[in-house]
DNA sequence: CTGTTAGCGCGTTCAT
DNA sequence: ATGAACGCGCTAACAG
């Protein structure tokens, strides 16, 4: 069994220190209110007694409660992590703490999320929100909201414009002598996945070739896999999937049925989260999700600093990064 | 500039429904204490005026808020996002939230997290911690505490044996006739990386090969990768790799060399993270962070309810996962 | 069953 | 420069 200290109060520093309790408080907010010698006897006294603030009831008598909430859809695809740890990295900065939600990909969740969040945090980052346009606003109007990856007029976001790469990586097919592609989706509800389909219809019929949709509906390994069937049956010679662990479903279904990549088909993915790792190296759209992270929290600081709400749209540009998994048509 | 609702409060939901505060705050938390009547007219006035619960306040007031810590070394680690995901999935069981803390492998920085979770959760799992005993102790002592992967007498902890899987490994080497083999290590302070290693030894001598140890500092791809000098220089034909990633770099800078994989040396990773994703497919010992994160927020949610610290040690075995990394020596 | 009265620990006027 | 007093929003102990 353990002892454990039962919170020391501002009220005994204060006692030990033979002072007000406003003092001991001032000590640790405003130090330079008092006299350099009073607040080293506060110190010292809070030293001894293993004093800390009590960070609850500073946030009721403040109203600011120093933390932030982020929230994804899913922790395990690897488009997050690195998203997650630049937003923590970005919060300590400034010494705010980091509430971390996993909506499963489920909207319900998501929204009870919220609201579990809302009254403990001062502002939120919802990350790929799959919630509908009318529970984000309604949302944004209770608490500051920053959006990263849906751009919903009127509220703070930041975009990663896979738009760009992935008109680079059409290009590319078309290049190579491919008259067929097929892009493989991710979430209906994802505002990425939308950006991305629309590009691909896009940059094909700008460059004359055909482009057809096949859902994978999760962006997973097995979806990708799963959706190995469909997309032969198309007749296409190469693809472009939602993400990489998408893609690497599609490797995998490929290879199963001994289609080799890049020799007889060529494969594309997004978010670069493989690339190092997959054999072949995956050709992939560059992913910006660090700076997203970065970008969305210190946005968020922002707005709680200066109490108004700017309506910024921040666009971060991809482009495709080349490696194995794609050649000319022979 | 979009309209920030400020907080109704309990007094004017009982103003409103014509009864005192403390049934407003009674129909919230024990309806079963006021008549069904007095609970609708209450439950309508504030639906009415879109009362909430201010959740920082009732926190000051009972000492619980409903939140759990976690803290882990590296978010961006494969190692850890199902961890935190089941962390995360238990927790909302019991209606929980949880506080993330990311401390880029940095003791400094996991004591200041710890220090500013502390007063707002009610509890703390630190994974794989760089703390050393005494600082864990120090935090035990102020608040429930779990550990992952860090034994520590009277502390509960949740520990992957992957001691079990390393023997597995060292045996799987030895039948395929090597006779001389290296441990790529890991962090230092790491639990997970000494017990590796040890078991690397034990299993070693017992059957009879050699077994030397190269370090990697930090437990990444690229440390891996500048390994590959000093485990060739060794002259072993076999590695086992802290962990997948660092793997993933030995293979890479193997393939550099022209060293072939499983053709000319052996190489198996752990926790099994990147199997599926890397060719050829690793050799590896399984991993069981999931279970860890979801057992560890379970007990600590049990701590919590109790208010009575067991000394639990909870064990998770693994095994060797064969794939193709490994090969008889020719 | 319901209202009254104290706090929870801290920040912040307003005096001194 | 420092202290006394009030309030943040809510729960809990104590009446009735």
């Amino acid at each position: 069994m353990i002892k454990r200290a039962k919170g020391v109060t501002i009220s005994q520093v204060a006692e030990a220190a033979g002072v007000a309790r406003s003092s001991v408080s001032r000590a640790f907010t405003r130090p330079d209110m008092l006299s350099p010698e009073t607040v080293e006897r506060i110190m010292k006294a809070a030293e001894a007694l293993g004093y800390v603030p009590n960070h609850t009831a500073r946030a009721l008598s403040t109203g600011r409660h120093g933390n932030v909430g982020l929230i994804v859809p899913d922790i395990a695809n690897p488009f997050f992590p690195p998203m997650i740890r630049a937003a923590q990295l970005e919060a300590d900065r400034s010494d705010f703490c980091i509430f971390l939600g996993n909506t499963e990909e489920n909207p319900k969740q998501e929204d009870k999320l919220v609201g579990r969040f809302a009254g403990q945090v001062e502002g939120l980052v919802l990350a790929s929100s799959r919630l509908s346009d009318e529970r984000i606003r309604a949302h944004a109007g209770k608490l500051p909201l920053v959006l990263i990856n849906r751009d919903l007029d009127g509220i703070p976001r930041v975009l990663i414009d896979s738009g760009s790469g992935v008109h680079e990586a059409v290009e590319h097919l078309a290049k190579l002598g491919h008259r067929k592609i097929v892009y493989v989706s991710g979430p209906s509800t994802s505002w990425s996945n939308k950006q991305r389909r629309s590009a691909v219809r896009a940059a094909a019929s700008s460059l004359g070739i055909e482009a057809e949709t096949v859902p994978a509906v999760l962006p997973s390994y097995n979806s990708g896999r799963n959706a190995v069937g469909a997309i032969l049956a198309t007749g296409a010679t190469a693809a472009i999937a939602f993400d990489d662990l998408t893609a690497q479903g599609v490797l995998a279904g490929l290879a199963e049925k001994h289609v080799s990549v890049p020799g007889d088909f060529s494969l594309i993915g997004c978010d670069d989260v493989l690339g190092a790792v997959t054999y072949p190296a995956l050709t992939s759209v560059s992913n910006r999700s660090m700076e997203a992270g970065r970008v969305a929290v210190s946005l968020l600081l922002d707005m709680l600093q200066s109490r108004a709400i700017r309506d910024v749209r921040y666009v971060l540009e991809t482009h495709l990064v080349v490696r194995n998994t794609t050649a000319a048509l022979r």
